[in-house]
DNA sequence: GTCAATATTGTTGTATACAAGATGTTGGAG
DNA sequence: CTCCAACATCTTGTATACAACAATATTGAC
């Protein structure tokens, strides 16, 4: 690792956290990381602020920060948002998306279509993210989109769980054919509902998922 | 000011900027700041960090930070975001508010009605905001709580101006009053679209002022 | 007088120094 | 052996020092 810049810790460190690379209440040692970095605590303790204000860790005077890893009730009720974010964005892109947008969510479906008949998991994933994607843009709301950006990457990690489950990829895909068709439509109100749905099984999924490992 | 800490200098800072301090633009400038707080530099660093983190400043390296006043567009943007935030925490709240919260709601609403019958347009302000934080807490969701949260926290200095058109005041009661209903039949979709229709037309109103000034 | 090259000043970014609170340890009293 | 207090150590929070870069002013050539 040879970063420099405060600013790039901080982002380094939050994908670290993200990876599960840290244990929750585990404390950010600032000494021990400012060597793994090959640089001093100012730019260490600058990039923890970062972290403190974003949530994803907490800072107790005098005693340090530590990482906060959202439990199982937090992961729901993100889940939760995510799916009311997308519904969001689903209602407004409904009467905002251009031909030319459709015609490119059209086509990251296809793609992921194209993924699952090569049992290419990564590469679904990777388009399944580029096909929300285009409908947070098409809503044509920078500020919204962002935040449902911030979101599903926060969720990242959590999300590949819910394939596991036997024919869950199918259904997916069904799902978002009956989001193309509403979006295509301009019918907000089924855009909104659909998208709901489709995002809120991946967090009744991951419920699933905790409730038979407490078991 | 004789604040120390350097996290409350984070707060103290986005507070100045939300009550509009700092111009479009404007260079943060460490040193003028760290006198101003009786500080060095070095709290002051960790502050602005957080404010750019946040999106209210921009950061050129090596050149400073710059604070980021929303345009009217982002403005609208917000707004936009913050009707579906809101309706998102209604269609939750519809099926989990318990009776003592629809209770609390009912009485927040009738202090705001006392507030305008007194014409005490600050109190009216902030028993609305407590209206509406009933709601997003009867949404179970904390994290989506606190989101909406924070969106109202950033549009505060802005929801102040849609009241001074002519009977918002009374009509804004009048979509209190139906949307208790809903919340109260447990309703979801009335109570979030009757929230989403309340938010959104603060931004109209809003949208109407800029265009009414532009001209 | 204008422009380019250079010197000067100012600001950011990082390292280090130091003060103060928190933690851990030792030694003794009961 | 347990509990408590004094001391030693470690960690955070802030101040200061310094290096690197940016902006500005100055000088000199034409």
């Amino acid at each position: 690792m040879e970063i420099r810049r405060a600013d790039q810790i901080a982002n380094t460190l939050e994908q670290l956290v993200f990876s599960g690379e840290f244990q929750d209440g585990e404390r950010l040692d600032e000494l021990k990381l400012a060597e793994q970095f090959h640089v001093s605590r100012t730019p260490i303790r600058e990039a923890l602020q970062v972290l403190v204000s974003s949530g994803m860790a907490e800072q107790i005077p005098r005693r340090g920060v530590f990482i906060r890893q959202p439990g199982p009730v937090e992961l729901i009720e993100m889940f939760e948002t995510m799916a009311e974010l997308e519904a969001a964005c689903g209602r407004l892109a409904a009467t905002r998306m251009s031909d030319k947008d459709l015609a490119s969510l059209a086509n990251a479906n296809d793609r992921c279509q194209q993924a699952i008949q090569d049992t290419d998991h990564d590469r679904y994933y990777a388009e399944n993210e580029t096909f929300h994607q285009i409908i947070y843009r098409g809503a044509a709301n920078t500020f919204l989109a962002n935040q449902a950006l911030q979101l599903q990457n926060r969720l990242r990690a959590y999300r590949r769980i819910q394939l596991r489950f036997r024919g869950r990829m199918k259904q997916s895909m069904e799902e978002h054919s009956q989001i193309l068709c509403a979006l295509s439509d301009g019918d907000a109100d089924l855009a909104a509902q659909t998208l709901r749905g489709h995002v809120a099984v991946q967090g009744e999924k991951f419920h699933q998922l905790i409730a038979t490992l407490n078991r």
